[in-house]
DNA sequence: TGGCATGGTATCCTTTTTGATACTATAGGC
DNA sequence: GCCTATAGTATCAAAAAGGATACCATGCCA
């Protein structure tokens, strides 16, 4: 997550825009809830698209994203193991939010000159 | 800011979603960005509408803001001073983003216990 | 028998972010 | 002369987030 939670909602009526934020704001979070938007992903799936995210931080994101109920786990008992992850009903219904922030981002590309022209790299 | 400036954009196509979080995701970007969209503010009635937040760090958000082209920093040559905050056409082009936060952020509220129901406190 | 793949954990360390507190300038009012 | 209000700065310290690295279990394959 970003900042400690819950720790900023004394601020009300903006609360909300905050609250959402504490909730998508971790490194990563955001991507990786735009891939599961496609559909369900096994663990080194998600891995294989963020290249430059470590397993620690993809756990860990992803973790928090299953206790914030964004996000379902479901572990299948084999060896090598399988670990998948989609979005829970809650965490579709983030999907207004995210495209929302993916079209500024594309309509303000200019602003982050690092970033690749949308649909690049290796992630698709 | 949240993180570390643009060093999370190497992940198309989900980079943009990440792109524009790094932008709002400075703690209390967002609720100061939904006041702006009701027109200008000065320095201490940002202040007043959240406060526990301390002045380094507004002043801080607003500055970070500024330099990504957010808002617009007025300042009146006057004795009391008076700085007057506005949204520029970039950061009233985040309407929609904020909006689409603010109502998954009301929506969940069950999410957020400690968040006061919107329109509560002291804040408007 | 050794190596590979998957999905992790555990530790340690560094960088960022946030918070607390104190200090500043100055016109105007009493 | 002193106090107030506005919009800051500066400094120090604490807390949180992120990164690097190493280690683990195990069924299958050659």
């Amino acid at each position: 997550m970003g900042r400690t939670r819950h720790d900023r909602l004394d601020c009300s009526p903006g609360c909300a825009v905050e609250a959402t934020l504490t909730l998508i704001d971790g490194k990563w979070k955001g991507v990786v809830l735009f891939h599961l938007l496609d559909g369900t992903l096994r663990f080194n799936e998600i891995r294989r698209k963020l290249p430059s995210v470590t397993q620690r931080m993809l756990t860990h994101q992803l973790r928090e994203m299953e206790a914030d109920g964004l996000i379902s786990r479901t572990v299948f008992p084999q060896v090598p193991p399988r670990v998948d992850y989609a979005l829970t009903d809650r965490g579709r219904s983030l999907q207004p939010v995210l495209m929302a922030l993916k079209q500024w981002g594309d309509a303000n590309a200019d602003l982050f000159p690092q970033m690749k022209p949308s649909g690049t790299c290796d992630a698709a």
